[in-house]
DNA sequence: TGAGTTCTGGACTAATAAGTCTAGAATAGG
DNA sequence: CCTATTCTAGACTTATTAGTCCAGAACTCA
């Protein structure tokens, strides 16, 4: 997964994935079939990973803006001083998979799809506390903030200055105003 | 450009960047340099277009916030019912070049500044006609609007549905209102 | 027209890719 | 301790890759 995430799918070997798991070709394909097999595998992961880390922290938090806000510094930390450039796996896939696979589109779909439902039901709870405008569309703004992070992440990977993202970030939660 | 754009910097071949221009190898190489050369004159190209295309649209129709929704619009019409499933170059270049490439990287980072600063000359003038708040940040409005296209176009290629992107249109578009 | 220059098609090279296969190591069960 | 099964290292195959090169076509200009 870490490989696939730093390299994308294209660049990256099966010596590079060998390396990584410590396993021979052989072993390899045993464990986790073809390479594409693989990819789609530790695409899976991460968005187990990922998504998992969401919904704790947007559910533990609140308010929901205040975990957002949390959320999206965390976010632009990992960016600017983390193992940089790497974006988000997803986006990545995103951008690199090929139109014609649409089994792994799926799948990318079904990731941003699964996030926008956690931030959907943070919306919706927050809501119920009365910490949104009563009219608030909690499926349109899960979907803006779905969407949005994945133009942060990217942009960040371009140009992971603190000061660009956190201008978008502060942006992003003025929506949540009605 | 069109092939890069379509199949990403390490899916497409030599052989058919010599089918989509005509040409053969050494004229190939004569007219562009290597591969990675050609790519990132693809890129210039590109943003060179679409920069154009944004700065003459945003210049000349107002109020700013219907030009935008304009935009948008465009934007998710494209995505929905054209050629689909391209994404942005732009994005897609992001996230696919290497880390270590900084000279591509720079010419990503330039491309996404060139947008967010034809973005922010607009947003300058519709706040010095008096239609944003006169708080309004425009370099913060102009990040985020050129991040969140980033987004929007992202999402759109491994989903294109209308109502999902013009639910995130929407809600950027009401960022504009302070 | 004709000599000189530039351009171009496509064969060629060397490297690298993914995926397969076999010989032998490790493990398990009795 | 010995046989039978499973697993693994790494050589191997076949295909494809980016990039080179040269013979000959096309063009230029006197």
């Amino acid at each position: 997964m870490q490989v696939f995430w730093s390299k994308g799918y294209d660049a990256t070997s099966l010596d590079d994935l060998c390396d990584a798991t410590g396993l021979s070709r052989s072993s390899l394909y045993a464990a986790f079939g073809d390479k594409r097999s693989l990819m789609l595998q530790s695409l899976s992961r991460y968005v187990d990973n990922g998504s998992e880390k969401i919904a704790k922290r947007l559910a533990t938090k609140a308010p929901f803006r205040a975990a957002l806000a949390d959320f999206l510094n965390d976010f632009i930390d990992a960016i600017v001083a983390g193992p940089g450039r790497r974006g988000c796996f997803i986006g990545n896939c995103a951008a690199e998979i090929p139109r014609h696979d649409r089994e792994a589109m799926a799948q990318v779909r079904a990731a941003l799809a699964r996030n926008e439902g956690y931030f959907r039901a943070a919306l919706d709870a927050a809501k119920s506390r009365g910490e949104l405008s009563r009219k608030a569309d909690t499926a349109a703004l899960a979907r803006f903030i779905a969407s949005s992070i994945q133009g942060l992440r990217l942009v960040g990977k371009a140009n992971p200055d603190r000061a660009l993202l956190e201008d978008i970030a502060a942006v992003m939660l003025r929506c949540l105003d009605e």
